[in-house]
RNA sequence: GGCCCACUAGCUCAAUUGGCAGAGCAGCUGACUCUUAAUCAGCGGGUUUCAGGUUCAAGUCCUGAGUGGGUCACCA
């Protein structure tokens, strides 16, 4: 902390003044020598030149952070990281210099600056590939002490509140943001190969919609407007489809003014796409082979371990009517009680606990969440949604309660979302307007009627299929991590300013 | 928001029934020309998250607050 200024403190501070007084800039603009190699392209250099059998010197300039230094006399070792990994330097007095030694080497370099390191590659004594340092530079004095070398950082909250600290000592959370991207562009791969084109729509919504959930609101000082930040992007990608884009997706975030949990973060990553003449049929063919794709991508194959269990994403999935999988776990037909006071009373009688009964459709989404969807360990798509949950997905013919849409399931956990999107502006109008009767006008969750949404759809919008999934989520899933925060660079906290201030 | 758990040095962790707040690493001083959790000798480092209370005595017990984690509720 920076509050106070301790005795730990000031032995840095004291250093910074040194150097200065030396001479030496703490915080140089730029290293003497560019540098030449990475850690790992070093190593790789030197042991390629030892397989040649070659005799003239590797010469390399590195640079990176310094976290571990062994001082024996005139001589000493010390570790540096940098992008690629970590390099041992050996440094010897008669080599470098007395001044570098001594002064710069042992006394004012601590554990965290970043150097920059001159030299020839060996191999020392007990065989490591190390850099035999001829000059060292510094290059950013470092002011706070690094965690324990040895146990790490390992306190959650800290972990979480001072990421770059995280990430210099713990190797395994870079490798997760890297996974992370990597997936990402496996996603991009594979809806670019298929022809979707990619666009951004705006995250400052004059009306939001496409999702059930309690937006943020913020206000334009000019425009003097009220104004939504996105709780989804739908509405706005089927307006593309009516001005002719077939195949569009984005890749962006939403959010939503809900509680936080190991799985909701209050702003989170969502990847939507709608595709013009297609079902939801043709949708749950091209979540299987672009989730598939994205295995491979990353595993070589369709098989992923997640939280010691196993999970094949192989094509085809498991597809399940959420009538049938409501039966299969909870025993209950919602088909025989048509309302909701008669599906909360049967749900009583069978031991469940309702927590509503004010709409029928939440009460059979509360038994696909309590009783379906932990055992869905496995991919599967749950089929055929009541009507009165799904305001944007068409009828199913012949049954007008129920609508052309899925949600998927890996590993106990919702990962998506996909309709045959409703396309007749007629009917979407009745339905908007039935559910403003259906929530009241006190429910935070009540949409406004998006009338321009309406009018675009008015114009003639080609039927399509359309899906959105958490990227977040889909990131736990192949970090093999539990919580959404361990995918989230910065994840969500309350401020400590408060506390502090007081 | 309810309930449960945690919070001790920069980091990782101890502290018996309520009885002198400790160790390792990191830091500082010194020794040491091939170490790798280097080693050896010495030194400094604490409002035990905060505010109250009980008690001769509180890191420990009680009340409240803060932050985090878990869980339930909420989350088409």
């Amino acid at each position: 902390m920076t509050e106070t200024s301790n005795e730990r403190d000031l032995v840095r501070l004291a250093k910074v003044e040194e150097l200065r007084g030396a001479g030496i800039d703490p915080y140089p603009p730029r290293l003497d020598q560019p540098r030449t190699h990475t850690a790992a392209e070093a190593s790789a250099a030197f042991e390629q030149a030892e397989a040649d059998a070659s005799d003239s010197p590797v010469q390399v300039h590195l640079a990176g952070r310094m976290l571990s230094r062994r001082i024996m006399g005139k001589v000493g070792f010390a570790h540096i990281e940098d992008g690629s990994g970590r390099l041992q330097i050996f440094v010897r007095k008669d080599v470098v210099g007395e001044a570098a030694y001594d002064q710069l080497f042992k006394k004012l370099l601590d554990l965290g600056d970043f150097i920059a390191v001159g030299g020839r590659m060996v191999r020392t004594k007990t065989g490591e590939v190390s850099c035999e340092a001829e000059s060292i530079q510094l290059l950013a004095k470092s002011l706070e002490p690094m965690p324990d070398k040895w146990h790490g950082l390992k306190d959650v909250e800290t972990r979480y509140r001072r990421r770059y600290v995280d990430l210099m000592v713990n190797p395994e959370v870079r490798e997760v943001f890297v996974t992370r991207a990597r997936m990402v562009q496996a996603i991009r791969e594979y809806l670019d190969g298929e022809g979707f084109i990619e666009v951004e729509t705006p995250v400052l919504q004059p009306i939001y919609g496409g999702a059930a959930a309690r937006p943020f609101t913020t206000f334009h000082n000019q425009l003097k407007q009220e104004l939504y930040l996105r709780i989804s992007f739908e509405l706005y990608l089927k307006r593309l489809l009516v001005g002719g884009m077939e195949r569009v997706y984005e890749i962006g975030r939403d959010f939503r003014n809900e509680g936080v949990s190991f799985k909701h973060n209050p702003e989170f990553t969502q990847l939507e796409w709608y595709e013009a003449y297609a079902d939801y049929h043709v949708v749950m063919e091209r979540v299987e082979a672009m989730l598939a794709h994205v295995a491979r991508r990353l595993t070589g194959g369709t098989v992923i371990s997640y939280q010691g269990r196993e999970i094949d994403l192989a094509p085809p999935w498991r597809r399940v009517t959420l009538r049938d999988a409501i039966i299969e776990y909870a025993d209950i037909d919602y088909t025989q009680y048509p309302t909701a006071q008669a599906l909360a009373d049967a749900m009583r009688a069978m031991g469940h606990r309702p927590e509503s009964t004010s709409n029928r459709g939440k009460l059979i989404d509360s038994l696909l969440s309590n009783y379906v969807e932990p055992n869905l360990v496995q991919p599967a798509f749950v089929t055929e949604y009541p009507i009165e949950i799904s305001p944007l997905a068409k009828k199913k013919a012949g049954d007008p309660s129920t609508v052309e849409r899925f949600e998927y399931f890996i590993a106990g956990m919702e990962m998506g979302n996909a309709f045959t999107e409703l396309n007749d502006p007629l009917d979407q109008r009745a339905r908007m307007e039935w559910m403003q009767q259906l929530y009241g006008a006190d429910d935070e969750e009540r949409h406004p009627v998006d009338e321009d949404y309406l009018l675009a759809m008015s114009y003639g919008m080609p039927p399509n299929g359309g899906f959105g999934t958490g990227v977040d989520r889909l990131a736990m899933l192949f970090c093999d991590k539990a919580s959404i925060r361990d995918v989230l660079l910065f994840p969500h906290l309350r401020s400590l300013e408060r506390g502090e201030a007081a």
